[in-house]
DNA sequence: ACCACTACTGTGCATAGCGAAGTACTTCTC
DNA sequence: GAGAAGTACTTCGCTATGCACAGTAGTGGT
């Protein structure tokens, strides 16, 4: 098993869990999330997201110029996103929890 | 987020360790994953992973007239399907912890 | 007769992550 | 100063897979 389809759905919660502790640009998420240990996670899966998330009105957006390469796109978590959060971490937490119970007695 | 996106990849899994503890029919496969807690499921998502890891040659298959209905047609694991859930299970553990780290803070 | 429940199949659709290619800026090296 | 490497983002087309819907079929209750 990849890790692609397992990040369908839960790439949104990784990036909006990342900009819920600061603002960030998208270059930056996708590092902070292969740091976190989804190594497998695409640039372009990343950006997307952001677009996506940003069109149905869950981020604030600003540019700046940076003297180390290209501008920056900064993005950041308003409180439609802040909810959209919490909803998604709930989901995902009773998701979890119900996929554990038909595991357990799954020898890892 | 509905569950449908994050079911990706994870219904093998679930189907898989539904057959390890014993062999079962789709029906049944369905009921079982829904009272794990996962309702969302369609049922015509399980039958196509059936379908699919049997192609694959994970799954051994029988059918079992009924007195109850229709027959059943009843899959059973081999040992590459046990060595997938296995694997799929490690994939999956490794997978939930990375977004626990990303999510930790994130208040439910 | 009709409906509900059980049980499975097949078709076509929508979502979203990904690979690849392209653009563009900065810095370092040859 | 030409080229490579790292940074930063966009666009395009592909693919996997879960799902809705429709269809088939058997049993049992009203």
């Amino acid at each position: 098993m990849d890790t692609s389809q397992l990040l369908k759905g839960v790439l949104d919660l990784a990036v909006l869990a990342v900009l819920a502790e600061r603002d960030a640009y998208g270059y930056d998420i996708v590092r902070t999330i292969r740091e976190a240990g989804i190594e497998g996670v695409g640039d372009a899966s990343v950006y997307g997201t952001l677009r996506r998330l940003y069109r149905s009105g869950l981020l604030t957006s600003y540019l700046v110029p940076s003297d180390e390469g290209p501008h920056r796109k900064y993005y950041g978590i308003n409180d439609a996103g802040r909810d959209q959060l919490a909803s998604s971490a709930k989901t995902w937490s009773i998701f979890t929890d119900s996929l554990d119970q038909l595991l357990k007695g799954v020898a890892l």
